[in-house]
DNA sequence: TCTCCGTTGCACACCAGTGTGCAATCTACT
DNA sequence: AGTAGATTGCACACTGGTGTGCAACGGAGA
């Protein structure tokens, strides 16, 4: 399909590219209502034929793994200049969440996806991610501002698993998805109510 | 298959019996591995061939729909009796995740199923649960002993939520499991950490 | 106008799971 | 031994998704 090898024209590659990250965005879209559904339902979503779509991605696991590439890529980026800061880790933890939040909403299918047919491919590209969170916590709980009831490493699952979950109810857009994503997030961290409330007023 | 109108025998009704709880049983665990294994799988895992299975549940669905019938029986059973109690919302609470726990952890996959082919038939028969578990949010945070950051319907789901996202956790068994449990979805509920270490005290 | 190249439409093979039909078999009870 | 009934083994049709091959179409640029 797309390309055999010769050096294409410029107008289209752009033609080109147009496509493939319209497809990525409707297969995020489309996944996130039902993260069983086919190529031929993406292909249409993105008003295109299936055919096309497997121009751009071989398989289906292409398609899957190139989305969660991106997700991690936006997600270890604020991740790791919040985790740069010397703010405190509950201060930090807030606002990664409320940077994190439109990103969150959008990959949110990707929490889904991690079971089923390609959950060891997600798993494996989402561990940088799983890292720093669990390295932010970690921090949190050395300097006593974050619970001990849990291990660092599960507990940071716990609490972005919340995220998505919260992400992913009737409040997933608005700002009153963040505040309730990051004070309740802050709740089973450990972080007193009073705190967290004030922690999300700085930064609405 | 098994019956045709005719009255069966004493023992031979047994031994169906036992087929099909056995049948019921292996499939909350292969299901609970892979929400996405086959008819077969669980048949083999059972030690019977596709064909028996169904001859008990004649799709499916059937087989789905029987294991959240069960499901929804026991859990309903612990709800209504801790709800019944005139104790403090949080102490409810805590009592009823311990005596959640090891249904939780059986029936963690249905978290799983709710999205997906038979997601709209199972989110149909956890209604009552999701009801009887919004209550109980609704009396603690009209007591002002849970936190009022988001509303009952949707605090409740996200708490339970955690619940058997531990239970899906490495923690799934052991005690540790349903403290971590506890304690995590207590925190959440804006129960402050002392009153929530000292409610998990209470039954160990 | 001619060419490049992405896109389309249709073909096909393939696979995995579902659900059914039916004769054969095994087992417990009479 | 005879019988009822659960289980088995194998057949089959059907569905729905995947991935590929190839000729034809259509628009943008030389």
């Amino acid at each position: 399909m797309c390309n055999n090898g010769v050096v294409p024209t410029e107008s289209s590659r752009v033609r080109l590219n147009e496509t493939r990250d319209r497809i990525l965005d409707v297969a995020l879209d489309v996944l996130g209502e039902n993260p069983d559904a086919g190529m031929g339902d993406i292909a249409s979503a993105a008003g295109v034929v299936r055919r096309t779509v497997y121009g751009h991605f071989p398989s289906r696991l292409d398609l899957v793994r190139t989305l969660t590439e991106r997700a991690v890529t936006e997600m270890t980026a604020v991740l790791t200049e919040v985790n740069a800061s010397d703010a405190e880790a509950d201060a930090a933890w807030a606002e990664f969440i409320a940077r994190l939040w439109p990103v969150a909403h959008r990959y949110r299918v990707l929490l889904a996806l991690r079971r089923g047919e390609y959950g060891e491919a997600i798993h494996g590209l989402l561990g940088p991610v799983d890292k720093l969170l669990a390295d932010l916590v970690k921090r949190g709980q050395d300097t006593d501002v974050f619970a001990q009831h849990l291990p660092a490493g599960i507990l940071s699952q716990v609490a972005y698993g919340v995220v998505f979950a919260i992400a992913d109810s009737d409040l997933s857009n608005g700002t009153l998805g963040a505040r309730a994503a990051t004070i309740t997030s802050l709740l089973m961290l450990g972080v007193p109510e009073t705190r967290a409330i004030a922690l999300v007023g700085d930064q609405p």
